[in-house]
DNA sequence: TCAACGTTTACGTAGCGTGATCGTTT
DNA sequence: AAAACGATCACGCTACGTAAACGTTG
């Protein structure tokens, strides 16, 4: 258990053995083996028994590999970087890689939003069992969002899709408003818009303020199959609502929201449900 | 071009082959056969001809799965979650993985933090190679940091490792303070530091401001052989370099400064590399 | 008719993980 | 002497990429 061709005693308790080092890099012996192989990572030094021994200094090597890893990088290339530290080649690839990680960082944010947004759809369409009737009354707090006025592609006769190639991540679960006088009019379409917690700077969209209040909220399951085939009558719900309230000597006092609570979309005939929310007196 | 069984016309314009919804979802069709492969997102149908079509709509699919994916699920597990999207089961997932998303978004900032220490180091010593003397006068900024006393370390008889486990990240790349006083008493020793640019919450330790002015800045190669061996003349560079700057009729006025500028400390026997850096008149 | 695009099949690849078997350290 | 740890070898695995051969679309 001592180096044989070094000039001077190691002391010994300074290096680790592959699990330890394996432990402090928060990885495993495999990993650090599998380095050894291809000639990324060598240990500090190898006992007559075969034993590797790494240097906590190391650690230092194993980061750089694991972020430059982790930016894109091979393996084999991160390898003959590693071959001439010096070289301006390094220095040029981790300049790049550093702005990887940049964006790379960025997009984790939008898919953990992402994530976020679909747990909540997820435990609000849960909630929704525990209500068999379909409906209910609740306080809702004040809410603020940016929205976007879609109320042209309902003018048309095809569905603009140039809109899903900037900003799409944001937009891509449905949450709409329906202006209260339209919606009394019977033409939900003249005054639709679509609401968006993007990020502050994203997009043109138009601030926008949901009041706090009492809302009544009803879920709507409504077949992929109706909303593509029912051209004229897209908005038959919004306006049975409506008539719904009355039924119920309610008054809407404010304007129409839309949530969409579905998960999977893949099955074209699946169901979409949605969450309506009206304020009323 | 039409679909078969299902009871409403498609508008077929609605829908994208393998190659644009691949574009849109920013991946490749080779990703999307695979997915079909294994059941885990079906085309919305496919033509006689056997081209699949897919719907804008599922570009919320893929982007559930890749999140799921990058959280650290595998295919087989995000599909059998899919298989039964109200359950329970899948809340509890994405509720867990916008937890190791978060994680890993902050793993993501160290790292990225790293490359650039690592990318600022690496220009450093390149920076050096237009210095062939060694050394050099320049004016430096003001900085703050925070720092460690670790004169302790020097005390006992062996280095301490357990400080290697908690922010290990942040303190790998060397950097040094030594009091003026102790160095011109010849024990810097006695008044040694860790410097550190962590993160403002991280670690215990105290804030410390360099001064802004003229410094003279040194290079110097100490093999990591005289590193080890070296246990009681550890620090005779420190005071050479105070004879040094006496020599050229420059008088010392700050704290000594030393920075890492080593890239690659596999090879036991590489030469490691630091920038001196004391306040001078 | 041609370019661009699509599909299927078969095989290849990177970066490890998984035993099995054996030796080492404490 | 036992338990924990380590090394080596061979094979397996996931998530695709690639090349070839051929059909489809505009």
């Amino acid at each position: 258990m001592r180096s044989q061709e070094t000039s001077f005693e190691v002391p010994a308790s300074r290096y680790l053995r592959s699990g330890q080092f394996a432990a402090l890099c928060r990885t495993t012996k495999e990993t650090l083996r599998h380095y050894r192989d291809i000639g990324l990572i060598e240990p500090a030094f190898v006992s007559e028994s075969g034993y590797a021994y790494y240097s906590p200094l190391q650690l230092g090597d194993f980061m750089l590999v694991s972020a430059l890893q982790r930016a894109g990088s091979s393996l084999a290339d991160i390898g003959s970087y590693l071959q001439d530290p010096q070289g301006d080649q390094l220095e040029a690839i981790i300049a790049e890689h550093v702005e990887r990680l940049k964006v790379e960082c960025r997009a984790l944010r939008v898919q953990q939003r992402f994530l976020q947004k679909t747990l909540d759809r997820a435990r609000a369409l849960n909630g929704w069992r525990e209500v068999p009737e379909g409906w209910r009354i609740v306080e809702l707090p004040e809410e603020r969002f940016f929205e976007t006025d879609i109320s042209e592609l309902f003018a048309g006769d095809d569905l603009e899709l140039s809109m899903l190639d900037s900003g799409a991540m944001n937009q891509m679960q449905g949450s709409y408003r329906v202006g209260l006088q339209a919606l009394l009019d019977g033409h939900p379409e003249r005054d639709f818009h679509l609401c968006a917690a993007s990020a502050s700077s994203g997009g043109r969209g138009r601030r926008h303020v949901r009041p706090a209040g009492r809302y009544f909220q009803r879920l709507r399951c409504a077949s992929i199959d109706e909303l593509l085939t029912s051209e004229g009558t897209l908005f038959t719900a919004y306006l049975e609502l409506v008539d719904e309230l009355r039924e119920r000597g309610l008054e809407p006092l404010g304007d129409l929201y839309e949530q969409e609570l579905s998960l999977y979309t893949g099955d074209i005939a699946a169901a979409a449900y949605t969450e309506l929310s009206i304020r009323v007196g």
